[in-house]
DNA sequence: TATGAATGAGCGTTCATTCAT
DNA sequence: TATGAATGAACGCTCATTCAT
């Protein structure tokens, strides 16, 4: 039983440092320390790995930000928290994180992967931002926008911060702290006294 | 030498439909209907067809969005025109753009590839967008703000839009317009009457 | 675990029979009854099993030969026995042999491949042709001479005759004995009642 | 006419430096400072410029010795003027001989090549040592050998120190001058005053 | 004579997957 | 549960050769 997390675990960083195409199944097994069968048998194909591998991550994500964001007093302030979740989760999962990244539905890396189930997933990350909106909205600390558009911007927004920091060449100090801040910038209702 | 231009779009027009590693040159000669060999002859290997595809595209599109802002009448209106002109210009070129999503230095396509000529080019885009905020900055269009930061943000908002219209299943009406509204109210300076 | 035998003995015939560029990895997968993959799995490249099938054939020869000079009573004769042994050896494994000329540091198979390691084998056998001569040259049956450079040119010689035997397109009957007795006559001293 | 000349030349240096299979056209075309359709032109096929590069050697190399051994006393003094003179050609053409190495009949260097043309002109060489070895005998200066056997092995004798001078990566200094002494101690009889 | 674009068969190699043990 | 031998389709790439110009 062990090994079959040892497995995930393998997985999960060598998709998030070689991506999906240059991820093979030995490495997996062989960073496991098990033989290559083994995978197989826990795991059915490459692409279920990958998907499982991805769902582990945003499972565990959807918990955490689900925990973030129980508190907060209003609208303006659960997306900051949101966001804050979000990136620090990305921090303290270094090593995985990136996998999260290249099976999600935004991503470029294996255009034929069927990303249904997991999709669904990444789809619920949108609706609490959704929810958050519309409660920002309602309390006024959220200007009027169209909840559906700017959800997806607003994840958007935060993907390219966290491809910035994990994938690009760049060393852009701060960058974490600024995404937080402009995000909700161009969200929040000036009228409002908020942070 | 028509030919040479043939396989060019072949493979911007491959790489954009199924990535990297999941674009063969047979696919690529096919569709330019001649025989591998001669893909090669050109140019040499999968990798610099690759970044020979990517950089064609990011040349053209620079020319592109220079040309839109030139004649802004300020930094906020500039950045305006650039995020207009970007995201027209993904549409204008549907069928090839994915590719510059690909080999971008902020992809998740293929962590082995050699970005560093095409990362050059895609600093001069940053670059462009942090002349656009100080120039808004001086005339008092755009908040005071840390530029380096801003424009990998803003690139990141851009890039998020994008991945979200080409990549993701999702279907988000109105998404491009919405996202050029939030990058600019992220960065406007409310004293200002711009727009 | 017979597989792997079986690839290295249908290499070691196929390297024989058309050299290095000559033989495919699916000729000698086939030859030996399996997929071609399998070769990969046990060998790795081309140019290891080259050399792996080389290194078998050498040290089953080195192996003979000890054996063969073990017994003799002085040098002039294990020089004899040596030179017999090794021609015998070629014509006991006349379909692998030619494989031992072309992965030799001598052979102009291919100027490319890596034969460090198997150089060091072959430079074992001038070795002991060195211990020969320096014990004909005590034992008063050798002529005083150089050598090192006597120990080159004496298997120059025999590679000499065995290329003549199993590469070249002459038939010349009783070469091998003509060898044997030629080599010894041109470092036996004729005060020497020997042979 | 001179880009035929060059052409060879440059084929001669290639294929002695790479081998057949290591020596590519368009290196050739390269090398000669010409387009490779033009080596086709010229040379038909590889093999045939092979073969020519291999011809043009030889021719020359038959002049020489010939000249070498035109004025030689005795037979055994013709023997080493011979050995004297191949060797020394070996040098003077250190760039270009190893050609004729590769495409001699005793070459492993490519199986499937058709030696038929070129053996001849190996067989003239072989029929030149024949001629001295029975002249030798005649006058005394060579003892009674078998004249047939004997002229392959004192060729495979210059070969092997051959082959160990530019194939081999050990440097035995004094190796040709050591390699003529026993050649003709091989076949010199010692009841005449010679040398 | 001279060019180099164009062809396509064939190569070495990789790797997801299967299966006997 | 666990191994790793075994498969074979598919890939990137090479290169001798042809041919229109």
């Amino acid at each position: 039983m062990a090994k079959k997390e040892d497995i995930l675990l393998a997985a999960q960083e060598n998709f998030a440092r070689s991506g999906y195409a240059g991820t093979t199944m030995k490495m997996v097994a062989e960073q496991a320390g098990v033989a290559s069968g083994l995978v197989f048998h826990y795991f059915d194909s490459k692409e279920n790995l990958f998907m499982m591998a991805g769902s582990e991550l945003i499972d565990t994500m959807l918990e955490v930000i689900r925990q973030a964001i129980a508190d907060a007093p209003d609208g303006c302030e659960a997306l900051g928290a949101f966001v804050q979740a979000y990136l620090e989760f990305t921090i303290d999962n270094a090593r995985t994180f990136p996998t999260l990244l290249r099976c999600s539905p935004f991503s470029d890396d294996n255009p034929d992967l069927d990303r249904k189930k997991i999709g669904a997933k990444f789809r619920e990350i949108i609706d609490i931002i959704e929810s958050i909106l519309r409660r920002g909205i309602l309390d006024g600390s959220i200007v009027e926008l169209p909840v559906a558009q700017t959800a997806f911007l607003i994840y958007g927004s935060i993907l390219g911060a966290v491809r910035t920091k994990f994938l690009a060449p760049y060393d852009v100090p701060g960058l974490y702290g600024e995404a937080r801040r402009m995000i909700v910038r161009s969200v929040r209702n000036p009228e409002c006294d908020a942070r």
